[in-house]
DNA sequence: CGCCTTCTTGAAGGATCTCAAGAAGGGTGG
DNA sequence: CCACCCTTCTTGAGATCCTTCAAGAAGGCG
């Protein structure tokens, strides 16, 4: 389906950069980043369950969720990405992995062949150190979804989903009203909330009612992204997200 | 409190050389790693909430878990740890933590500078590879437990919970009657499946009668693991444990 | 236009929670 | 060694949030 475009490494490299400072030669190393181009449907699987994988795959555009399963066949969506997330970058080091990814939308995706980031990693142990960041701060979120999952009741379960989205999509946190993209079905958004399609149904129509937010098929809107947040209890720490250039981390030294 | 000793760390690099393969000197790398015996009372904070920290902590003896907090107080565990786990290993890598650690039990633990796993880190990339791979296990964890709290039912919620602890305790698999010493309150299983206390003990009480599990105060009593297991619907792949040997990883090239 | 997915609504049932209070257990000091 | 206290465990009854089941409406795509 292609080959790769700096252009769609570029996001990835922003990802890093943001929590991780990185020299000149080690970003044109991910910018360098050997690839394929692929699009893919939604539903469909990108890794399945318990598969070993020789690649990682970049997100360039769409929505890619995590899918843990129940043995009788009830799914729970663990984790969702977007564009410029490596969902499963810790497969460089764990290669089989216990979830599936797959697309909730259309997708476009970049396979990396894990030889390519081992060379990288090798190479420029600073690499390694953020990919390693990286991939805790997605830990992080897993651990803040245990809480979400378990401890609130489905309008705060919602209401946190969509500052967590909103937040990692750059749109939030605002004074005004936000919008942002973001194309689930209600059926998914009960796979990633723990309910039933039923009940985010009516949940949903409750958060529009009380103008907290409007979500569509296609975007979600929030008139006041403050009442949402104090609906939700979303405190933004756990996502790392825009942290402050001089709290960007690097502990390894320059090669 | 008190020095180190390596029999101390012996748990810890048993864990790491598990999963990864480490030569010698890095094995020794990780033994004369330094650190201060400490003991920690039940209900006492080993890492507050947003704390910066410079040193990670090694479980020697004992119970501790990761606590995430609702805004109005209710708890929620996101991982247990046991002897021989550093639970915030990724601490190393990202100092600012978004969630809290708490001894579950009377416990001794050994904390370890960052810089020495920096430098330990630094002068043998296999031992960041290592580190890398035993958090990913963790997140692994993570993800199963957001599935467990999300989708199953109280029954089936304590009963993966209890496999899951029996596993990572060495108890379990096993064909025949499974012990292993747990020592947690009902209240604490309640953080822990994201019940309340009165459900968790109807819900021990009706595992016992079913005679799938007795849990008391001090240990856990399990007649039939396989049993138990289905209930739990407990599939130990994500888990990582028992690895053969020959399926042990190292990416990295010897220094 | 027709099909398939997604959304919406209603009604009934059930798993779990909340509140409340008493029993049991473990440790400490007199 | 007993008395006391505080934590933990246990039990009951009523309330509630969410699910399940069912069926029709709306929406998107060939």
């Amino acid at each position: 389906m292609g080959n790769v475009n700096k252009a769609d490494l570029q996001p990835f490299l922003d990802r890093l950069t943001s929590r991780s400072v990185l020299t000149e030669d080690e970003q044109q190393a991910i910018l360098e980043l050997p690839g394929r181009r692929e699009l893919v449907q939604s539903h469909r699987d990108i890794v399945a369950l318990g598969e070993q994988a020789d690649h990682v795959c970049l997100i360039v555009a769409g929505l890619v969720a995590r899918f843990g399963e129940d043995s009788d066949g009830k799914r729970q969506i663990t984790a969702i990405y977007i564009a410029g997330d490596m969902p499963d970058l810790q497969s460089v080091v764990q290669p089989v992995g216990s979830s599936a990814l797959q697309a909730l939308s259309m997708a476009t995706i970049l396979t990396v062949p894990h030889a390519a980031l081992r060379a990288a990693a090798a190479r420029y142990p600073a690499l390694a150190e953020a990919f390693w960041r990286d991939c805790m701060v997605d830990a992080d979120i897993f651990a803040q979804w245990v809480v979400n999952v378990g401890r609130r009741d489905a309008r705060e379960r919602v209401a946190h989903l969509l500052c967590e989205m909103g937040t990692r999509l750059g749109a939030g946190p605002a004074a005004g009203e936000v919008v942002f993209p973001f194309a689930v079905t209600q059926a998914q958004l009960a796979d990633a909330t723990a309910l039933t399609g039923v009940h985010v149904n009516r949940t949903l129509q409750s958060l529009r009612r009380a103008r907290l937010a409007d979500v569509s098929r296609q975007a979600v809107r929030i008139p006041n992204w403050n009442a949402l947040a104090a609906v939700g209890d979303f405190d933004p720490g756990y996502l790392h997200a825009n942290v402050r250039p001089d709290q960007r981390l690097r502990m390894v030294e320059t090669v």
